[in-house]
DNA sequence: GCGCCGCTACATCGAAAGATGCAGGGCGGG
DNA sequence: CCCGCCCTGCATCTTTCGATGTAGCGGCGC
């Protein structure tokens, strides 16, 4: 079963040595090209390929946005493909939901192993970008230790409702009015959150809750 | 330049094979080989090799701290390779500082392919590993909006400094202490902060300085 | 039934927090 | 040189927090 791949990429030239790459695979199928973000949308669409090969610069609708709207329709696992190996054409492209990420220096060997490994669903990153990517994710050592997770399921449901609204940065006030609860109720229950967890100010809890993911 | 790798396995089937697949290749040199993960540390220390391929199952100590050792020292790049593609295996080796992880249902290509561009410093990730973290990378939409990011940035870099100790959950006397200002005047800085960000207490700000990855 | 626990409530009090006003010193641009 | 901005400091005052004690009420297990 051959791969269908639609290319989109605004400059002809480059276009064409990317649809002459593809072609010499025998199981890759060039059904459709592209020449600026709102064509390739629609061609997506209207093809519905495997892949999308998607560049990021792009008139009238740049490979990002073009990605989400390809994405959200769930028509295609889009590889995206740029010269500038800048962090935000990556984290945007990411976010977007491309499931890929290759610079334009690659080899030829590189893009076609790229475009048969997203389309049967798993990612491809060009080198560097790995690297980055591994080190935004490696950084967040935010991991809460088991002995605040065991302290957090020893408060009461009640509590947590209370530790909830702290970590969505709500007062005594305010936490009262939306848990239908006397001030002076929520101040009992913050200070047994405080106690249970060790802590010394609702500042505190608020950003454990967020490390815990609690919140509303 | 010939890159010296470190083989870790405990399987001596499994690590004869690896070092005959690394044999095979003129740029790649196996200078050494460790059975447990005690070992592997010791050798990497002693040998300072470019690439250690680490197995994640080993006796005594396994590959995901002897990676964090390894790494903690500066003395090498560590591919981590293991034979189960589980989340736990993946971020705990990521964690630890490991510049790629493979599974070892691959190719001897992808493995070589893989040690050279660990050794030059990239990252090297199984195809579904990278899928799996760019979609863990692109979820937290926690993103804050544009007005908000240039709020921040309109605060001085004094104001900023402050915004970083409430994200730490720090009180006003501790920020004075840390800063060394009096307590007066990181409260006048805390209200500036509060103004300018159009927040209404601190715990909001400690939340904002969460999601900025500001803190310390 | 009785005790234990969780939720609620209120009062009180000291300690933070936050707003506001005033002021001096350093530093760059007009 | 002077003005404006930033950082710093201090004082004052109100509000909010947080701790602590007391207590009523409903559910649950023994």
């Amino acid at each position: 079963m051959t791969i269908r791949v639609l290319v989109a990429e605004d400059q002809a030239a480059v276009r064409a040595a990317l649809v002459m790459i593809l072609r010499a695979e025998p199981d890759l199928e060039v059904v459709g090209q592209a020449a600026d973000g709102e064509e390739a949308v629609r061609l997506a669409l209207e093809l519905r390929p495997d892949v999308v090969l998607m560049d990021v610069q792009m008139p009238r609708l740049d490979g990002v946005s073009a990605t989400r709207q390809v994405v959200a329709a769930g028509a295609a696992q889009v590889l995206v493909l740029t010269t500038f190996d800048l962090d935000e054409y990556v984290y945007g492209a990411l976010r977007a939901g491309a499931a890929g990420f290759l610079l334009k220096d690659l080899e030829a060997d590189a893009l076609v192993d790229g475009i048969r490994t997203v389309a049967r669903g798993d990612g491809m990153l060009a080198p560097s970008v790995t690297r980055r990517l591994i080190g935004t994710f490696a950084r967040p050592e935010r991991q809460v230790g088991p002995e605040v997770r065991e302290a957090v399921a020893g408060l009461t449901p009640r509590e947590r409702e209370v530790l909830a609204c702290i970590g969505a940065g709500l007062s005594n006030g305010e936490i009262a009015g939306r848990l239908e609860m006397a001030e002076a109720t929520t101040k009992t229950h913050v200070s047994r959150i405080l106690a249970k967890l060790r802590l010394r100010s609702r500042v505190q809890a608020a950003i454990l809750a967020q490390d815990l993911g609690l919140m509303i």
